[in-house]
Parts: structure tokens; sequence; C-alpha cells
DNA sequence: CATAATGCGTATGTAGCATAACTATTCGGC
DNA sequence: GCCGAATAGTTATGCTACATACGCATTATG
């Protein structure tokens, strides 16, 4: 027949009712649709996202843009040196600190982030489109809470 | 002075509306919580899963295990192997299809999943305790629309 | 000025996820 | 019965994410 072999589906238990499960499986599947749409463009979402943090907060340092976004220092060496690689963004001397790094988009980058915020509201639309925007204001709600425990009932 | 030191909070436009941040926080965060609790027994959490599902349902093909939990039969291999290796698990060839393997609890793997259910439950608890019993229900509804498109508003 | 702390970078190891290719076995059509 | 396609499991490999330890230059502190 078609494709639905003598699968009976498995009993799963309480695994659905668990959260990381389900974090997990959705956080797959909302990666999965991010990276599809910027595939075309070879940026990946943690890239787009330092992007970002520069457009709004040019000359920021490394450790302040990987700790706002929750990256580790050390690996956002790498992550950053592919962008300055083809030229999206750079690293400048910061006057009166020879040790730190200021970082700043650079026009092609300032571009580039332009089409990918394009596609980033998109597929968001698309993700919002199944929830309700109700239902979105009320999963970052749950998520901020999950993720921060001091953040309350808020 | 202790930790602040003059880092004022970088802006992050509307990052923190994006699903696909929060949700990585989140997951991030859960997982953290859930690996804390079963590092001391040496299990990974899909681990755990595939022991609670062989609980449930023994003498499962690989495949059928792999494709119930979202993982992918290759990377099934390895960590199967491990669990076999410390007696948890074993494979028994299946009467009728010699290609196929059936999958199984030992005494030793059914043991050990009491305990780690228990430790399961336990951060299950905190974590519902942050967002409350209906915030987690309706978490879980959220979830589960974004990772499946089927589910609909259902 | 010696020492600690900071900012950045390198090296390394592990886990997660994905793909291609292989063996053994079973199935389908003829 | 035989041959090609499909299936179950495995191996090998690469890439990304994440974590830790360490080193180097520079700056701050006492």
């Amino acid at each position: 027949m078609e494709d639905a072999p003598n699968h009976p589906p498995p009993d799963l238990g309480h695994l659905p009712m668990l959260l990381g499960h389900a974090l997990r499986r959705a956080q797959a599947a909302v990666l999965h649709e991010a990276q599809a749409g910027m595939a075309e463009l070879d940026i990946r979402p943690a890239q787009h996202a330092v992007m970002q943090v520069l457009h709004r907060n040019p000359g920021l340092r490394q450790s302040q843009v990987s700790q706002a976004l929750g990256i580790q220092r050390t690996n956002f060496v790498p992550l950053f040196d592919a962008l300055e690689r083809r030229g999206l963004v750079e690293r400048r001397d910061v006057a009166g600190d020879r040790r730190a790094k200021g970082l700043f988009l650079t026009d092609a980058g300032t571009a580039l982030l332009a089409r990918l915020d394009r596609i980033q509201a998109e597929y968001e639309a698309r993700l919002t489109a199944r929830i309700g925007p109700d239902g979105k204001q009320t999963l970052l709600g749950l998520l901020a809470r999950l993720s921060d425990p001091a953040f309350g009932p808020g």
C-alpha cells in the first residue's frame, strides 16, 4: 500500500507530556524552518543575531555581543571570523583599550542584514500563523519564565 | 566592584520577540536542568527516552524506536550501543525477519529506568512550578502546534 | 612595579544532527 | 526459482553547538 507499513505507532507513555521533549521537537522544527530560509544566503541564525545586534549597537566588544546572545566568547570567534572573511563585519581597534576590538557591520553587511531581516519576518509570520498572535505572546511569556526562573509570574 | 562593570546591556531589538530565539534559550535551560539530574547516572535524555519507550513497547525494532523519538536511525546506533555495553538493554533476533533486531530492557535497565523516572519527575515538577500546571498545558499545546503544522488550532 | 583581572584567541573534546555508502535480508514481478 | 527493488541495520564522515583549559597582550590595582 501507500506508505503505511505494519507500524502501529509505539506507545510513548507520558513522553509527549514532558517539557524537555516538547521543547526539543519544537525547537528543531523552528530551527529547520529558519535555516531553510537563510541557507541560500549561507548565514546561520546565530550569525544573523550577531548582525542584528551590531546594527543597533555599533562598536560593541566581542564579549558584550556574545554574552548578550548567550554564546560563549570562545565559540564566538570562529562564528564571527566567518562573517569577517566575507566582508560583512569588521573588528576595529578601540581607542583607549588596545586589548579590545569594536565590532561593526560593513556596508555589505548592512545590505545583507536587510535581506535577512525580510526572510526572518516571513518565517516568523508563518510560525505565528500556526498559533495566532495571542498564542505567540503567551508562548513567549511562558518560555521566558522557563529560561529564567527570576522571571516569576511577572 | 562586584560584577557590574560598565556593561550597559546592549539593545537587542526585537530579538527577544522571536520564537526561534526564545525557544533556543528555553530549551537550553531545560536541557541543562535535565542533564544535571541524570549526569550522576551517566544517562543522557535521549537514552532515557529510548528506555522509556522500550519499557512500554518491548521488542520494538530500532527503526521504530528512532522514528518515534525523532532520532535518525544512523545516530541511534551508537546511542543504543552505549546502553547495551552497560547491560541495560539488548538486541535480540526477531523470528521471521533475520534483518531486524528487537530491542528490550534488561532487568538492570528496568531498575535504572525506575531511578531515572523518579529524577525526571523531580525536575519536571521544578519546571512546572515555574509556570504552573495550566501554563504547562498551554505551553505543550502551543509547542505541539509549532512542531507539527497539521495540529491546526485543534 | 608586581600581581591580578580583563579581552581576545587557540586548542581540544564531546554531543547532536545529517548524508552517503555498504551488507544482509526480504519482497515483488515475472 | 531468479533478479532487481526495498528494508533493517551498520559504518564512516563532516559540520555545528557547546564546554573547558590554556596562553598572550593589555589594563587595572595595591
